[in-house]
DNA sequence: CTCAAAGTGTAGCCATGGCAACAAATTTGA
DNA sequence: TCAAATTTGTTGCCATGGCTACACTTTGAG
């Protein structure tokens, strides 16, 4: 990484350039199970008063022993706080994700409602949408729904 | 599954129809892989002449053997053919879902530019995006770019 | 024609995130 | 209170898709 590139001309048919998108996206698929579990774990914190194990496998569809697993991996990446048979509690670093995740979530919820896909199917494209649209989108996003908005 | 839902009226904060949001992301998951292979097979044999393992290890960013891998589940997943030693080929299912995929990749590609989104971001988060768009948002986006070029 | 380089295949390792089955702790309600 | 139900934890299995190292085949330059 950061070799020198001085003009930076991007040639879409350039072999290493299409890496780099592959990359990208494989970089999301990291992030993205943190993401969703610290979000939701906000939320039913806010919701519901506490996080617990038997919850979040409701809510993601999987089993309680996959929710386990997952946690053990976020408790080692400073994301989640977990003392045994006790629900779960988010570190700073963690509640500052899912608060930024919980934020990006609206917006692409928001703009493709305000694009006019049906609010159900809006939802259901957003969970995925969400670990893959840069910064520059999001803004771009938020711009739109807020001048759509204003127009209706 | 398939309990009796007789209006099935969707309650956002439904603890199932979240499980449903997140298994449809899973699914997704399953299927990115075998789609951006059969495209980058199409679109190598299309510029190329031929698919070979050595190209798609470029363009993927990965080391050869991982594409090798992958081509073992996409053969016994009925969608490509290959000889030991030989370039790769794509089934009739593969071909189907290749054209598919790149057409689904350009609708998404050519709707982020047209909200303004530079080219280079545009392209990076529709290698993404793409394998998370539904049918329905599919065709508002291809509608939006549509009127947005007639304006232009 | 030869043989070295390039390409391909394979084995074995790892991390992630699925699962079922069983074990242990906690909570609940009779 | 205390036994049953619920919740949580753990183990061991699987598939996917990463990697390196090494083996084999094909190709092409000299
Ligand atoms: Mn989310
Ligand atoms: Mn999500
Ligand atoms: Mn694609
Ligand atoms: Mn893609």
């Amino acid at each position: 990484m950061t070799k020198e590139m001085p003009p930076k001309i991007i040639i879409p048919a350039d072999p290493e350039h299409q890496a780099l998108r592959f990359n990208r996206v494989r970089e999301a698929h990291q992030t993205e199970t943190a993401e969703d579990y610290v979000e939701l774990i906000a939320d039913l914190i806010e919701t519901q008063g506490e996080a617990r194990v038997v919850d979040l496998a409701t809510r993601f569809g999987v089993s309680h022993a996959t929710v386990n697993k997952v946690i053990l991996r976020l408790n080692r990446e400073g994301l989640v706080v977990n003392k045994k048979y006790r629900s779960l509690f988010l570190t700073d670093e963690g509640r500052e994700l899912a608060a930024k995740c919980r934020e990006r979530h609206q917006v692409v919820t928001d703009f493709l409602k305000a694009i006019g896909v049906p609010d159900d199917i809006a939802e259901l494209d957003a969970e995925g949408v969400e670990h893959h649209v840069s910064a520059e989108t999001l803004k771009i996003f938020k711009a739109f729904t807020r001048k759509t908005r204003k127009i209706s």
